[in-house]
Formats: structure tokens, sequence, C-alpha cells
DNA sequence: TATTGTTATACTCTATAACTATA
DNA sequence: TATAGTTATAGAGTATAACAATA
């Protein structure tokens, strides 16, 4: 049905033109708080609450975990995070953030959860209609409520 | 009012989402087309038919001059773009797409194009009027300088 | 003097391969 | 043998500063 298709490429090409804001934001709320992005990406990774293995980083962001161990040397340089070993198995270092990363880590979402002028410019009616629309997005993480 | 300002915080909640996919979609294209992302955007942004010069690729791409040689560099070591000098104006390089590079910018468009399964996934209506609110998404008044 | 493009330098991210210490 | 993390190395993107050629 190229009529469905034809719709879903004309959708995803305006998708694209937010996408194209959002793409200048981050690097800019980076260097905003004296980070990299690939640091952005691992202190929002790291739950304040619990502690997460270097692999599992690793893993979260598709990369070798070689770099990885650049990454937080930066970070723990910076006081960011700290390792520590798992007692459980030793070979197993645990990343947590520690009080500063923490109050960092908060200072990057709520920058990242400001919303752009191009999505405060729509009228009410218009953000909700679009944000019912994208509740029913299907996508690999999509969890209830 | 917080009502307007919350409903847009939870729309661009939504909409960061879907983003997150793209931002694994990128990598996988140009890798797939042997290319690196910044090599990518050069190759988005120059037209088939005409040439732009290398100061004005620095502040498409929003950042240092330096950059852009090595960049263009290696487009040019693959035959994808050339230089050429601009007779008006000797100090300027004028950077043009090869036959090469016409094709495989192509390929790159078509590609970014497809809809990603997220978008796919909505129903015909929903796409319709996702298309209808996002057209009415104000640009930031293509703020290039 | 200002601008265009380049080079030199340094830092970060990225991947691969080899290594260690555990398991 | 396999896994977690590190190191070594190389390539690419980024910024700053200094430079030559040109305006």
């Amino acid at each position: 049905m190229p009529d469905r298709d034809s719709q879903a490429c004309e959708t995803w090409r305006l998708f694209i033109q937010v996408l194209a804001v959002e793409r200048s934001r981050l690097p800019t709320i980076a260097s905003e708080l004296g980070l990299s992005e690939a640091q952005c990406r691992v202190l929002e990774l790291l739950d304040p609450s619990t502690s997460v293995s270097m692999c599992n980083v690793a893993r979260a962001l598709d990369c070798d975990p070689s770099n990885v161990t650049g990454i937080v040397d930066r970070l723990e340089a910076r006081g960011l995070v700290e390792r520590s070993p798992d007692r459980a198995d030793r070979r197993v270092k645990k990343l947590m953030l520690t009080r500063v990363g923490k109050e960092l880590r908060a200072r990057l979402l709520e920058r990242l959860a400001e919303p752009p002028a191009q999505i405060r410019s729509l009228s009410l009616s218009d953000q909700r209609a679009l944000c019912a629309i994208l509740q029913r997005v299907s996508g690999p993480a999509r969890s209830s409520g």
C-alpha cells in the first residue's frame, strides 16, 4: 500500500526536521556542563540508586568495552563516578555516581527534558494530539504508563 | 500556567524516545555506505547541481573550518568530491560532488528517508494527524549564523 | 586589516588486538 | 576456555592557534 508508505515517508521527513534541532541541542547542553556527548550518555545511563558494571555500560552504549575505560576514567577524574570491585565476581567493576555526579546528572536530565521552542510553539490541543499519537508508537522499549 | 508547559514536556519526552532510535540508525547507515557521520553530513549538504565553498560547509556543519579540510580530504581521496578554485575570489575553494559522489549521496538520502518501524507502525490516520501537526511546527527561524 | 583555507597540536571517541585476572 | 576490564595502537572528529595567499 503505497498510500500508507508515502504517508510514513512524509511524516518521517517532518520528524527529521525536528530531529535536526535536537542534534544541535545536545552538544550545546553537554559543553555547557563541561561534558562530552559520550560522558552525557554514561551519566544518563547511571541510575543514582544502583551500580552498573563496565561491560553493561558498554552494551548500553553499543560500543567496545575498551572505550568505556577511557570515558569512565575521565568521569572519575572529575569526581563524578566511582569504580568499585564486585564482591560476587572479582572480575567485575561496578560503577556508581558520586554525590557531585548525581547533582550533575540531575542538571543534565533537567536540560534534556526542556522541550525546544519547536514543540512549545504548538498549540495545547496540537500538543495533546501529538502526545496521544506518540504514545501509540510501538518502540523497542515501550513501557506501560 | 504549567498546563501547556507540562504538556510540552511530556510530548517532548515521547518525541525523544523516537529520536533515540534515529540516533542509532544514522551510524548504521553511514557505516553501511563506508562513511563517517561527518562525511554523511557533508554529502547531504552538497547540492548535486551547485558548488559550495569550504567556509560555507564549516558554517553549515557549525564547526571550525580546519575540520572541514580533513573531512573533505577524505571524501576527495575516495573520489566523492572535488575542490576547485573560485575564479572570482582566489582565496575560496569550491566543493562539488563527482559522479560517484552524486550516486552515493542519492543512496544515502534514500536510506535516510526510509521511515523507521516506529513511524510505519502507526495507523494511516495517526500518520496523517502526526504529519499535519508537524507541518505546524515553527522552525527556529533558520538561524544559520 | 580581514578573510579563506591550511597546517600543527592536542584531546576525545571509536574499533581491533593483545594482555591480566579472574571465573 | 570464557569473561571483565585494561592497555596499546590507529583513525577520525573536534577546537585553538599560527600561517600563507588573497581580498
